[in-house]
DNA sequence: GGAAATTCCATGCATTTGCATCTATATTGG
DNA sequence: CCAATATAGATGCAAATGCATGGAATTTCC
């Protein structure tokens, strides 16, 4: 059978491509504009910093971030390039590796964040009180 | 001054980013098991259809598909070239023109609309109640 | 134990995007 | 009116993404 979605999905549809959209722009040109790489790496960062010694195996990453595997190979590989990551054997897979933040991506980090967290403010937290945040992230939630 | 964003925006921040790779993720793959073109292209076709016989600008149009510049050109370079679009001079600027929807456009468009409000459906409005909805576009749109 | 299937990650090739810049026309300010 | 400036749109080149597939190691199942 086929549902159509009523008109307040649709809404809620647009909006949301919308406010992310220009949320995502608003921050990625902050980051550019202070010459530091885009938000995925900083994702990337976050999640292995948050990782710590464990590290994590790209097959994690990917999930965490929810990028394609041929693209998280690829960015893993610009990232060690620029020495902000390293690639160790996993003794438990040979077939695998294990992703660990170098202390200049931690370093990246934190400089990233500072720009990330000013424009996040203008982009959201200036705009939303506590509560409509919090009200944002249940709905928001639900569609995941 | 620097402004931190308050915990519940970093929350609403990246629940926003994950609801809506999710669900665009979602509505893509269902288009690609289709065989029909991206999301881009159907919103895209909307614009045009929704403007008729006045037809859009490109710049128009960027602006209400938030698309870069290049992006835009290239994109209207595509359709004209898939026979969905129509490029015509403009009369009242020699440098610009008017970009119009032709009748395989609107065919394409009402099937892709058949693969995506089943999708939308299934990413969206199964997942909220009306009232949901609402509240979630209300607060989304406080971000634009 | 071993063949078949699956999982992990990389990569060649085509398409798309981003950046910078170009051409052409329009507008503005003196 | 004219020179300077701004706007509309295209495009060459580099980087990123998507797609299909590859090789290697692991797991499954008989």
């Amino acid at each position: 059978m086929v549902e159509k979605p009523h008109e307040a999905a649709i809404g809620a549809w647009i909006a949301l491509a919308r406010a992310q959209r220009v949320a995502t722009n608003h921050v990625e040109a902050r980051l550019k504009e202070a010459g530091l790489p885009p938000l995925a790496w900083y994702d990337a960062l976050w999640e292995l910093d948050k990782a710590g010694e464990a590290g994590l195996r790209p097959f994690e990453l990917e999930t965490a971030l929810l990028f394609a595997q041929y693209n998280l190979s690829r960015l893993a590989d610009r990232m060690q390039r620029a020495g902000l990551i390293e690639r160790r054997a996993c003794p438990q897979d040979r077939r695998g590796q294990i992703l660990h933040i170098s202390e200049e991506g931690r370093a990246l980090r934190w400089r990233m964040w500072a720009v990330y967290a000013q424009a996040l403010e203008e982009a959201v937290g200036s705009r939303l009180t506590v509560e409509e945040a919090e009200t944002l992230s249940t709905l928001l939630k639900k569609l995941t």
